[in-house]
DNA sequence: AACCAATGCGTTATGAAATAACATAACCCG
DNA sequence: CGGGTTATGTTATTTCATAACGCATTGGTT
């Protein structure tokens, strides 16, 4: 990535098999609770979300999107990442221009990530923004939603180097 | 802006006249003092941010870089505001795509975003990243920057309405 | 002054990311 | 089944950002 400093790139390697099925299939629950369709397009986008070892970049999940490999159309990727997004399952990056499937398993949360700069990682968090709504809510502003995006070292990649 | 809510969009003026000379003079002093060039392509950069009323987006800037409007070529003004970043007098928005001059006095600083989504104003604020870096660093994280934007209305979009 | 390395600029071209617009299809509810 | 709503397929375009290369300027060295 970033710096130059190689692993073997997957911290935090995706899902198969059971893992992956429970996985969608506990999102598939989710909307049938709150009359939400996880329609095809969108399962795969989900799919192809949960498996990967990292954040994926948009013409990524375009590129693997057919089991065929097929690509997708841009739009077909894009609005199932805006459902995605707008349901809770996955998570916008913005300074990678990057997607990642939320990790987190209560419910509504604000997401927040510790990215490296080295492997590219990057580990979901639930922060703390209690001091930054007591600061912009003093000051008269309703604050809807936060983006939090911590870039540095990972555990592994600090050590090693 | 996002929400159908129309003020006269100018909740943070440019500016104009002595007070941008002055802010330029600064800039400029400052990069003396660090033996950092402010070239003609930078300054005209910094001006153009300075006087705007809210985030510029690159080819904003592209098309207003020249007193004649004749417009820069892409590369002349990402070059400059690679530099203005990293001298810290500009700050990209990643959830805009857009950039702003630091409205900061001090010195370095981690820059944080109140965002309208009403007017489009962004206020730069100085955050408390404390809570965040010490859970970070205490899961073994090496942080080194930090990207923080808050969206929601301002004071004056939120009472008007 | 002549030289040289380092930095910055101008220019062309291309790549990457995201959306507009519109037609068609599936779903849901009465 | 009818009609509103939601989702998809498809084409094209727009928006955002960088690669690559040669020339110019700068600032130090001999
Ligand atoms: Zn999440
Ligand atoms: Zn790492
Ligand atoms: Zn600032
Ligand atoms: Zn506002």
């Amino acid at each position: 990535m970033g710096v130059d400093c190689h692993h073997t790139e997957s911290a935090q390697p995706g899902l198969e098999g059971a893992a992956l099925a429970s996985a969608v299939a506990a999102a598939e629950s989710k909307c049938e609770r709150t009359r939400e369709r996880l329609t095809p397009p969108r399962r795969r986008v989900l799919e192809r979300l949960l498996e990967a070892d990292g954040p994926m970049k948009a013409y990524d999940l375009i590129a693997a999107y057919g089991q065929d490999g097929e690509p997708a159309k841009p739009p077909t990727v894009y609005r199932a990442l805006e459902f995605l997004e707008r349901l809770g399952f996955a998570h916008r990056i913005e300074s990678l221009n990057a997607y990642v499937p939320c990790r987190m398993e209560g419910t509504s949360h604000r997401a927040a990530f510790l990215i490296c700069e080295c492997c590219g990682t990057a580990e979901e968090f639930e922060p703390d923004f209690a001091p930054q709504f007591a600061a912009a809510e003093a000051a008269g502003y309703a604050v809807r939603t936060v983006t939090l995006e911590a870039r540095g070292l990972c555990p592994a990649c600090k050590g090693g180097a």
